[in-house]
DNA sequence: GAAACATTTAAGCGATTCCTTAAGTATAGT
DNA sequence: ACTATACTTAAGGAATCGCTTAAATGTTTC
């Protein structure tokens, strides 16, 4: 497969706030990284190293478009997360045997 | 206080595979640190530690029992994981109208 | 080519993370 | 009381994180 590979951990990756931010604000639209960074108060390399950590983790993609670099977010790695999350979701809607027995098999 | 204590985001808490392990166990059953700790190799403090962070976002809780404490999980704060990360489903599931039809285009 | 623009890389700094060993607190059993 | 057990807190160190400013890279325009 032609390919994403994530380095780095897409839990670690959604940890800071401002990647969370980040990525909500790409979830809107494909933007530049300057036009981007506007939306927050930290410098442009700030901004350059944590969408570097959401590349690193599979969660954005970008394309060169003149001397602009557009991101875009890559929602894919969020599947591990959803994944993840709703094998918990059970205790919280009351199905907890369903759970117990999923996280047996997978030891 | 030393060590490590996250100051309650969940994010960070479950960001760390040990104690994404140790919910997981905790998942099963409840349990005292100690017999939780024997999945680890690493030391009882740290362990203690890792339960720490977790207690201090809430996705654990601990009751005395004679000289043991005994945890469990409290999954809770997961919901807050389970709400962001759903925002993001839309994309992977291919029902992109609501949060923008942009990456359509893109690539 | 030179200058302006958009972004990345480098270097560094203080804070935090994750672990360690040592010491402290608390409970139980003899 | 003494000892063992269960766990926590303290102290500290190596590695990483999140930011900064300065320098470098690449691109468009003049």
């Amino acid at each position: 497969m032609p390919g994403f590979s994530e380095g780095q951990d897409v839990f670690s990756a959604i940890a800071a706030p401002a990647r969370r931010a980040m990525l909500a604000r790409l979830a809107q639209r494909e933007m530049p990284m300057g036009e981007l960074a506007e939306a927050f108060e930290m410098s442009l390399p700030a901004v350059s190293q944590h969408l570097g950590v959401l590349k690193d983790a599979g969660l954005v993609a970008s394309r060169k478009a003149g001397r602009h670099r557009i991101y875009r977010l890559n929602p894919e790695p969020l599947k591990a997360v959803s994944d993840w999350v709703n094998t918990y979701e059970a205790f919280w809607t009351g199905k907890m045997a369903a759970l117990g027995e999923y996280l047996e098999k997978s030891e």
